[in-house]
DNA sequence: TTATCTGCAAACATTTTGCAGCGAG
DNA sequence: CTCGCTGCAAAATGTTTGCAGATAA
């Protein structure tokens, strides 16, 4: 569970493969690998489920995707801003509307405190969740 | 699962929750639902796993534990300083070790993040991972 | 040709739930 | 006495894996 090679071996370019790619692309927000999965099958694309999940960790072991972990235990995907680097995100509960965010001076704490209490090779998690406009909005007009 | 009416209803004071927050006292770092299981079959209480998943929840929702939910979807739960209010965790990988962290800085940043992109109800998660000089040095040793 | 990928279903791990009985207040 | 709590086992959920056959290179 610690330290483990990441060699990117494999990659090869199959039909099911760049069909989880497409998909990926044409949505802004995080969607679950069975989401993504639904999404294929209604595109009319025949892709197994595990497939889907073994070319999303694929993906997620190269880079290329972001995931995000819900308080309930199920991982959500996204595309994110290629090679972008290290970001975070502000995602709204309702509507999953997704915001990357960049935050140099946070980046730059979390070192801080990291080193400040002997710790290295340090990572960390930071996500923002709330109610977008929209979906205040839109409660609003449920409860009338 | 928006909107939830918060009422600390029920609370009884029985043997097995009693259990329960006595391990939980024991251990300075965070531990998984089995885990804290297994460590009250080792001291002889009889409790069901079902019902070491209810208590956690109730003292979750109650505020009296914090939750820290791992890339992999497992959840972990740790006694926090007592009502000492928002705060975040620096995690050793390697050994568990758990330090406490405040920073009213980010907590200011994150709100302010939320309100520009007209967010309300806005919550955030942060946790810094790494590896604790103890564990350094173990691997160290070990790669001896 | 051949190593990798895919699909399916079974296996897994964690967490939740139904229900009969127990027990705190 | 009552209602909430407990235990057990079954169910639900999300994800991984074994294996035979398909397929990119």
């Amino acid at each position: 569970m610690a330290t483990e090679a990441r060699r990117a071996i494999g990659e090869r370019s199959t039909r099911q493969r760049t069909a989880v790619a497409a998909v990926l692309q044409e949505v802004d927000d995080f969607r679950s690998a069975q989401d993504l999965h639904q999404m294929l099958r209604r595109k009319g694309e025949r892709v197994g489920l595990a497939t889907v999940y073994r070319s999303l960790r694929a993906m997620a072991d190269a880079g290329d995707i972001d995931i995000l972990v819900t308080a309930d235990g199920e991982s959500l995907y996204r595309r994110c801003g290629q090679g972008a680097g290290h970001h975070h995100h502000l995602v709204c509960r309702g509507c999953g509307l997704t915001i990357e965010i960049s935050a140099p001076a946070v980046e730059r704490w979390a070192s801080t405190v990291a080193v400040d209490h002997g710790f290295t090779d340090a990572q960390h998690t930071l996500d923002i969740f709330g109610t977008c406009q929209d979906c205040v909005d839109q409660e609003a007009a449920q409860a009338r």
